[in-house]
DNA sequence: CTGTTAGCGCTTTCAA
DNA sequence: TTGAAAGCGCTAACAG
């Protein structure tokens, strides 16, 4: 050491700014947290001193005095590559911060076992509540940490084998919608596209698809359904397939946004065009001119995170379930009519 | 009360699973953290007993006694909804977590006081490393935090006015081989487009921009650059106004996403076709057939998160500045040679 | 309005 | 290999 202050200064605690203004370290912790009772004079004295030594308080030890809970809300969701979630994402994290909450991200790669592993090391970070895309067959595991008070909010699918709020599109009635639009063009041979499909959302699609073609009489749609679960399985491919075979479908609807893009693919391989309609939004669409059901993502986070801050205020109200809707987007690709 | 157990429980602590294993709590902590020093009798009487209580040590309690340092890594971005900050999120959380890190997410609305407020409370929560894509004209502020200890990594564009380690793109090469590709093609007329400029970023592709149009001899090219720092003025009207010019390009080259975007509209609406390369990759090019700067961007993340994590190992390193490579891909619309 | 004492749940000594 | 005591930085509960 030579004279000089070279040593890296340690972080102010409380009681570092209480010696340096003259007060009791609680009178400190009243400033930064409750400062209503506190006289002006201290307030401000406390503040300078504060200032001085670039003091910050410490919200790990203050949210574990208060109970061991932490001001962060966490969102787990699958495959952070599809542009869906970080829509979401960004409607949790806009309504969160409002309400001075941080949102901790984490990714399950779409997978089971993952998920349970990340919802176990973000329950021991003590997070305020938990909002999660269910990916798992089953979140009964999640009962017990429900039953300890942390909120858990089901995000765009229900969780399974668990009593939750909820945020959900409204899948079934957007996509009968957007398939009664295309009868009403003359379009019977519809075909439905989606992988994955064990997802609660593509489940809802299918039905709506179904319920609008039994509507005009069109009961047997299995040959026009490309369903798969596998992920190998390309949508391209089974767009092709669907295209090639037989009796191909004047008509396409897609189950999700990666299917569309699939569809699209394929579309512009073969320089056709047949009536499309997509399930989800996506950039450039309008340029593109694809006609999609379409709703508002960035709402849907925000709702979700509207029920864990509700949840964290009234822990034992009603159980919540919010429906978004879907609007049907005209842009051309869904008005084509059925070539006679 | 009706005489069954309606009671909520509480969470268990280190010391209910001790009772209940009949050991003291240091060895239940010790079986928690570093189970190499406990015998396995001890070991697995302690776990069983974790399991039936349902024990998940408290993160904050350990965090707090280990030094008061979290393990959790903050991101700051600021626009969530552009895709590049999630794809670049998504690099960094999988890189983080790899490594026991989970990520905190939060957001600016690309404004510098809101940028000041949020890293104050991300640094109130004791964050382990602050990765930033700074958006304030001067960072210095965070000096006296790094001081402290807290590694600070620039993502995307090098902080100012604050020794950080950074990780960006190659702008310059990239927006140069672009133009080149141009220029080889015989177009001398070449628009640049951008919203917002201000950024580091925007400023390097433009040097290198003009420094590939300077190789082929055109020094003038202020004219062709449609550069604004207002978001209110939309980007697909200034490519309006530079094809309306009494001297139009024969080319365009965007500064980003936002502006390939806009480039696009305008492009659509006038039903021209135009020689056009854009910074950035998005999706569905391929199917739109754009030309673009492309680069990983999950890489991009990773590298920034493999920055932190490095720091924090040894914080005594050399400053380090990481170029993530850039490549251009041809996909048709910058190949389309002037029309003589 | 302000201060004192105790303790949140864990880990770091230090001792056995 | 295990345990007892002390304390991380803060705030709740109680005084005054």
């Amino acid at each position: 050491m030579d004279g000089r202050d070279v040593t890296r200064h340690a972080r102010a605690r409380l009681e570092d700014v209480a010696r340096l203004s003259g007060v009791s370290a609680k009178t400190v912790s009243r400033v930064f947290s409750d400062s209503s009772k506190v006289s002006p004079q201290t307030q401000q004295k406390v503040m300078e001193a504060a200032k001085r030594l670039r003091f910050r308080p410490n919200v790990l030890a203050r949210d574990l005095r208060r109970g061991g809970v932490s001001s962060t809300i966490a969102f787990i969701i699958g495959d952070i590559q599809n542009p869906f979630y970080f829509h979401v994402a960004a409607g949790i994290e806009r309504e969160l911060s409002q309400h001075g909450f941080t949102m901790l991200l984490a990714t399950t790669a779409d997978s089971a076992d993952s998920e349970a592993r990340v919802v176990d090391s973000l329950l021991a970070q003590r997070v305020r509540a938990l909002l999660l895309i269910p990916v798992a067959d089953d979140q009964s595991y999640l009962e017990g940490e429900r039953q300890l008070g942390t909120p858990i909010i089901g995000v765009d699918r229900p969780p399974r084998d668990l009593v939750a709020d909820t945020v959900v599109l409204a899948n079934r009635s957007g996509m009968a919608e957007a398939v009664r639009s295309l009868t009403a063009l003359g379009h019977r041979r519809i075909g439905f596209v989606s992988n994955p499909s064990a997802f609660h959302t593509v489940d809802e699609r299918l039905e709506g698809y179904r319920e609008a073609l039994r509507e005009v009489g069109v009961t047997e749609t299995q040959c026009w359904e490309r369903v798969y679960d596998d992920p190998s399985v390309d949508v391209q491919e089974s767009v092709r397939s669907l295209l090639d075979s037989p009796d191909p479908p004047t008509a396409i609807v897609t189950g999700n946004n990666r299917a569309t893009a699939g569809a699209l693919h394929e579309l512009q391989r073969r320089r056709e065009s047949i009536a499309l309609i997509g399930f989800d939004d996506f950039d450039l669409a309008d340029v593109l001119g694809i006609s999609v059901v379409a709703y508002d993502t960035l709402e849907l986070g925000r709702a979700a995170a509207r029920l864990a801050l509700d949840r964290i205020e009234y822990p034992d109200g009603p159980t919540q379930r919010i429906e978004v809707p879907t609007r049907l987007v005209h842009r051309g690709s869904g008005e084509i009519p059925v070539q006679v």
